[in-house]
DNA sequence: TACGTTTATATCGTGTGCGATATTAATGAC
DNA sequence: GTCATTAATATCGCACACGATATAAACGTA
């Protein structure tokens, strides 16, 4: 039975929700790696990369919208991308501020290596699919309630 | 209703527990941010402080098992909260390899402001309590489970 | 006691992450 | 058309986060 907190008693650490996800995150990390080693990737640039195979061609403004992070962090993950061969920057032809970031044949090669990468990690998580499915759902809502109050 | 895939399809990054977990915990920190602004404190930081307000006086060794860090993360944490006067750290007598870190005055302090925090966070969150310490509690399991695969 | 091994912590190099600032291009008011 | 403003991206400084390595103390075995 979980220890039981008066109302202006501090929770302890386990019990905060900012503790969930920030252990939670990088025990993700943490799995992910051997996979993406293999591969010469980091977990960022991982993800940057998913969004790209669904998403090709988007500008870096986009792409920050997408992944919620700021061009300040997107901007070296496209480099180390980019000198890594994945990737490629053009400006854009009508508005020359405008940067759109292209996958390349071996940026778009990696995509067949996901799949099983994310049956690994699903096994891993110990949680069955339907289950994860909502827990998915509900982290990604509380995120967004999250993201609505600044 | 949600796009279907088939079992070869990637996943879209949205789908992908891994960025639910990444995207939530930055979401978390940007929310946490103007708080911890106001007493000098950064997100992790804040994180090691709740663990030492639970648990005073313990080693570095074991400050990093409760919070799943690396000692090559904590001590920098620790000289930062040492420098701003909210910890003391102490050469333990028996073993002198130990290395013992304290709350002082200053640091104990913080730990009244906590409550109302931890508060507006959880308001900021969207999710009833009821239901808040269940997604912690699926959270944690899972972060239990990546963490026993490697 | 000498010495190789293990243990606890610290240091270093690389890659995020973000806020503040810089840079360059587009836009708007006149 | 000129110039202040806005917009898109990049750069910089600081603080994580971790793997690899270093350092120093404790331990084990001959």
């Amino acid at each position: 039975m979980a220890k039981k907190h008066a109302e202006t008693d501090a929770l302890t650490v386990e019990e905060l929700i900012c503790f969930a996800l920030y252990s939670a995150n990088h025990a993700m990390n943490k799995a992910y790696k051997p996979h993406l080693t293999a591969l010469g990737l980091t977990y960022p640039q991982y993800i940057t990369l998913t969004a790209l195979w669904d998403r090709d061609g988007i500008t870096v403004g986009a792409l920050c919208d997408r992944l919620l992070m700021e061009t300040s962090t997107i901007t070296p993950i496209l480099k180390r991308l980019e000198a890594q061969g994945h990737v490629e920057r053009k400006r854009g032809k009508e508005d020359e501020r405008q940067v759109f970031v292209h996958l390349t044949a071996s940026g778009r090669a990696l995509e067949a290596k996901a799949p099983e990468i994310t049956a690994c990690i699903i096994d891993d998580t110990g949680v069955p699919q339907a289950k994860l499915e909502k827990l998915v759902q509900d982290i990604s809502a509380m995120r967004d309630s999250l993201e609505r109050v600044d």
